[in-house]
DNA sequence: GTCTATACTGAGATAGAC
DNA sequence: GTCTATCTCAGTATAGAC
């Protein structure tokens, strides 16, 4: 069997993935672990900072595969990959965990959708995150540094909204293709959505049309 | 000064808008609204009732607007109006709200982040969402129908994230031209996003190559 | 019909015995 | 390292004063 803090880990990460954080009680995770209410303090401090370990255990590898991937792409479009090549170096990390693990994107979905990625977390991210958005504003020259900014925040709600899946469906779209289709889907989706012409500028030649 | 309930409803959206439902407690709310704890559960039932009525009040006008709205922009387009139509009728009932009433589309963002819009509300929104679900469906009639639902639930995504603003902004957009402008930059972005064609689909005559 | 006071249950967190 | 007991504060519920 696991230690403590191993089944600490496996519980909270089921139980926050399929329910969330806020509606998971910390009894309800020891019971799960068979293990003592004060063992979380003990090992981890806090409820939150047991959800950072519950992300950081699988986030680590992959976000290393992320920035490899990222690399690959730029290598091979010369230092200027497509939106589209970005994406996907950025979503099949997640997709391939998703095949052995299918609860993190949907607990990193959910997480981002509660708005409690902790800082911690989000400095755990940051190095990943500068990186793709450095690489997207290069693929996507055209648009005006605060339009970028915008198209990239809306995009945060999409991505988030494409892991957890589920939860407030109005739409109920089927999962037919797997996690790695979906992935497929957004891609296409976030692709055309960023690289689009900003209101008032010219589809294909920056004719500069004053301001 | 304003009855009970009166004082509750105004204190709870300001409090749920700015921090959250669960990071909000009733008596936080109570002690904004002056009135003893029991009251909230006398009024409404319930926190989630509470908020179930703060959503209410507001959003009766707005959607009635919205479906007046996509009512004219289906007759000026003969009964076919474009994506970018259909989005401007759905979202300008909120610019319009925002000026008055900022907290509103905060708040409506941040319960859908939180994934509570409970039943109650959902029943409320279904007749509006299930209009423009039909009205967008014709307006992209080239996509797949699962391809549509999943973009659909990615366009979800966007717009909680679009409303809510700030909360765990990576790429820290500025509102430079008003919350109106914001909904402008995100029509451009859902519509490139909505319209473009589906993976293995040729980009301007649906040739039907094979299945 | 309304509001106040107060009690109940269950949450997260902590101190100290073992 | 682990467990028991306890603290504080949340949401909820009720009894009874006005």
């Amino acid at each position: 069997m696991l230690d403590t803090p191993g089944k600490l880990l496996d519980a909270a990460e089921r139980l926050f993935a399929t329910e969330g954080f806020s509606a998971v009680s910390l009894r309800q995770i020891i019971a799960e672990a068979e293990v003592n209410v004060a063992a979380v303090h003990y090992h981890f401090g806090s409820k939150l900072e047991l959800l950072d370990q519950v992300i950081m255990r699988k986030a680590g590898p992959v976000n290393k595969e992320r920035l490899e991937l990222l690399d690959r792409a730029e290598a091979d479009a010369n230092g200027n990959p497509e939106v589209e090549a970005i994406l996907s170096a950025f979503m099949l990390p997640m997709a391939q965990t998703a095949t052995d693990n299918p609860l993190f994107p949907k607990l990193m979905g959910r997480m981002q959708s509660e708005g409690i990625l902790s800082d911690v977390i989000e400095r755990n991210f940051q190095p990943v995150i500068t990186r793709f958005l450095v690489a997207l504003r290069k693929a996507v020259p055209h648009l005006p540094d605060n339009e970028f900014r915008w198209r990239i925040h809306f995009m945060q709600g999409a991505i988030a909204c494409a892991m957890s899946s589920e939860p407030h469906a109005v739409s109920h779209p089927v999962d037919d293709g797997g996690f790695r289709k979906r992935i497929e889907r957004l891609i296409v989706f976030l692709g055309a959505g960023l690289r689009t012409p900003s209101a008032g500028e010219k589809p294909h030649k920056p004719s500069g049309k004053n301001k």
